[in-house]
DNA sequence: GATGAATGAGGCTTCATTCAT
DNA sequence: CATGAATGAAGCCTCATTCAT
């Protein structure tokens, strides 16, 4: 399977490694095959960059709908485990499809799970410190991304990246200053 | 200046317009002088990475000596100030550097630094929610960064990126689950 | 029909698009069926140098039958027309055609055509002032064709074209230095 | 000398046998000089075709300057003889290139030469049985051209084609229909 | 020291042709 | 017979590095 081969080679080897020839090698068909598949080898990336952000976006979209009618706190738990366990799925993989995403420029940066993740928030604006906006959903996914990063570049388990996005999530959304 | 060429060049093409011809031309010299200053081009990319990294040791070791004497939060935004105006310096520079650091796999990660910093939560250690370690402390800067990209990559101002960044760093530390 | 779309391509792309998939493609068939009417591309090409090229025998070769019993001028006019309105036929896939005829270096350069022309000069061989042979009629061709080509590369009309065509044939046939 | 290898690769070869590495190797360089050189392959080319123009620009002028003050057939045989030497140099170099002017669609079509032959004929005009203009000089080119090639093609020599371009043209300019 | 022409491995892509279904 | 996926040689071009001047 061609894009199998590919994520296999960008996580061995990085975008530097990853040339048609190594792909085609890995894939075990020839070069030209590659191109019956894909227009060019941008398209392979962007291939893997969709079924990476699709996977995601399924991910948050469920864990918001699962917590409906629950608590705040049990909402975003759902939630932060969501992200960590998509994340914690070939993270080096990630890394380096995130870095190509963006060199390529892609467009709607999955709006779908953004817009769930902001409707949560909403759910619950009068428990939040701080104003919901799309900006301050932003905010917590960064910061829930950033914990991810480092949870993973220091080889922390999913759990305790879990426990401390959790905190920091919870910290930001409801510290009263 | 061969370096300030390269920076220059990374900031407006990225890594795929950084070749040795480009350099060399925009530094008014020929290859072969690049060639008696660097040993080749990955030692150019470490030299910058390397003088950004100093840079901002420097100024968050600042922020934390300037701070000292003073109350947790005002020690903290001194900190965040320097973080904050240390990426907005040429962020698109920072960005290419950061991810060619990971692909050259530099050693020590400015340890000073983060030295400094946890030498600053440590003095605070009864003020804080959360027990004070390393991780404490890589956690924090982590979310900082985060934040500070979120800034950069949706045009915000530092001002107000200083700001988010505040409330996330507090919030982390102080918030009292 | 396999031909007629290796005719369209020829046309609109030239000779550089003209690749087996794309006829397949123009010729709502299969590449495999292809090459089960021709055994290799060049024979497609071959087979419309042919056909044209019997068109235009076939043309010049009735002109000239029409013309028996005609005086010279009207028997030459009738020769240009019709060579004229041959290549006015699609005349960009002529062009690519005689490059490639070159290139595929065909044998037997419509040898009858060429007779029947040569045998309405001879019939009036004390009417002209060169004297007749093969060489003379490859001449007259050769002069034909090149205002033909003039013409439609100026867009000129076929109407103007055979004007300037009957002219310069007579010119060289007729003109008594 | 690239541009030479160039040549005497387009000459026995043709425009299939033209790429890069033939021409290199030819050369006696290697590919990445090539491209220190011409930006392209086409550029090569490019660089062909405005040599050969530049040389038959020249030649023609001349000619034409050369007849300043002589009678009109002196005046066109110089003329002639110019495009037939011309054209007799490396033929078939020549067909090639102009094949692929016609593909890099070149912009003037050595504007100067016709110019100066159209400046031949308006000096004579009241001699010429056809009213001059550029069509008409155009007219004498394609005849010339058509006679050369014929020429070249049937293994004529330069004498017996300017004999018949002569003829030729003269016939389409002094013939009183 | 400085220069920059030369090198050539290596990367992307095309396309005529084959052959298993 | 038809299909079209698979093949892989071959073509264009880039660029890090070297080295003679």
């Amino acid at each position: 399977m061609i894009l199998e081969a590919s994520a296999r080679i960008l996580e061995s080897d990085g975008i530097r490694g990853f040339n048609t020839n190594a792909i085609a090698a890995k894939a075990g068909v020839s070069v030209g095959s590659l191109y019956q598949y894909f227009p060019n080898k941008d398209s392979i990336v962007r291939a893997l960059i969709g079924s990476f952000k699709n996977a995601l976006h399924d991910t948050v979209v469920k864990a918001v709908q699962d917590g409906r009618g629950k608590e705040l706190k049990s909402r975003l738990r759902l939630v932060v485990r969501a992200l960590v366990s998509a994340h914690y799925y070939r993270p080096r993989l990630n890394r380096v499809l995130e870095a190509e995403e963006e060199r390529l420029g892609s467009e709607a940066d999955s709006a779908a799970f953004h817009e769930s993740l902001l409707q949560l928030l909403r759910d619950h604006h009068n428990e939040v410190a701080v104003p919901v906006s799309r900006t301050t959903e932003r905010i917590v996914i960064a910061v829930l991304r950033a914990l991810v990063d480092l949870g993973l570049a220091s080889g922390a388990s999913p759990r305790s990246t879990e426990q401390r996005a959790m905190r920091a999530t919870c910290g930001y959304l409801l510290y009263a200053g």
